[in-house]
DNA sequence: TTTTGTTTTAACCATTTAGTTAAACCATTT
DNA sequence: AAATGGTTTAACTAAATGGTTAAAACAAAA
């Protein structure tokens, strides 16, 4: 029973911080142990027992921070389209926050597909997609909403949500556009798409 | 100046594929001389002297090689939302032969994202965003579309193009789609996306 | 056939890196 | 104060990894 807090969640945070930004290959023992402060590397090992272990706790824990989140919207009561809107509020504002998190996970995902589903059976906070499509699919039979294939809806709608997080230094090199702009073009993001997503979905 | 070609090249394609599937920090030059096959790991030094040394090169060839197929489409002439369709099907087309490739360019540029900068000096391929900014706007003010920020329209179609072949094992998981149902609804995408942006930026 | 220059290999080197260990430190209890 | 148990450190080890080197193999020219 962990008496003194402050040690391992430095460590965490140290851990998180360089994970996130160079990936599992690229982040060393070493700099983990610098980042968190006049920390010994032996202590990451007292603490987590191995580079692995640290990882899988990082990774779990971002993972878990910001699936939950993710699922409270999709439940939420109402129109498709003011669910939508919720939705991409919610991801964008999150995102912004955590900016480094997408590509992280995505890299991390790819580098070992397995690893999402076995998160996912550990946890059941599995997002209810299967519920999603349904709900799309009832209100364009119902005609709230044009007939478009759902799977590519969901698709475009977190498309246009995450990519330009994941993708900002070449965005932003190809653009031409300097931080201050990028900002505040992220102000408008939200607007933008929620109005794109109504513009292709909407009848009439 | 190289008389044999074979041992080079073999080189090249196992790096690339190493490098591609792994990243920079997670490739092993061993590794790479196993995939060359039969290859001694002393070789990819005499070939291209360091591990930065080939990446670059892998890089570079990766870059210059998806980068002109997309401004040859951007520099077509005709209707801005022909235009769009043209560009959709080209990048899927050209991205679901190399799948990989996208993720990669991603996180080796935020990496170290002056690099991209670096790369578009040396070679003007450069794609001319700005004059379809314009294009796009003249199309607005003209009434052939409706009116919607440039940027943002250029970031959903960017995104709407690359991004399930980026979070592809993500989205696989939860939507629960397997293999062979990926590939056909891929099959679709291009028209999918297309549709979107149409039903989504046509007058009426 | 000898020579010359290039390609390839096996063995090595130096450094980095994850991980270990034994001892020191420190706070709390007795 | 002594003992106890958790925490931290410095120094170390073993393996991995990028890189080097000297010699062998090979091909082409003289």
């Amino acid at each position: 029973m962990p008496k003194d807090q402050s040690t391992e969640e430095r460590i965490k945070d140290a851990a998180k911080a360089i994970f996130v930004q160079k990936g599992y290959a690229g982040a060393r023992m070493q700099e983990i142990a610098e980042e968190a402060g006049g920390i010994n590397k032996a202590l990451l090992h007292y603490y987590f027992r191995s580079k692995d272990q640290l990882f899988e706790k990082i990774f779990e824990e971002v993972f878990q921070e910001i699936m939950p989140k993710l699922n409270a919207v999709l439940t939420m009561e109402g129109h498709i389209l003011d669910k939508i809107d919720a939705f991409v509020d919610e991801y964008i504002r999150n995102v912004r926050q955590h900016p480094h998190i997408p590509l992280f996970i995505i890299h991390e995902l790819s580098q070992n597909p397995d690893r999402f589903v076995q998160k996912m059976t550990e946890n059941p906070s599995l997002p209810n997609i299967a519920g999603l499509m349904m709900e799309i699919m009832e209100a364009m039979k119902q005609g709230e909403i044009k007939t478009f294939a759902p799977i590519h809806l969901f698709m475009n709608i977190i498309a246009m949500c995450v990519f330009p997080f994941i993708a900002k230094p070449i965005l932003q090199s190809v653009t031409k556009i300097d931080n201050a702009s990028w900002e505040q073009m992220m102000d408008d993001r939200s607007t933008a798409v929620k109005q794109f997503i109504r513009s292709a979905m909407e009848i009439k």
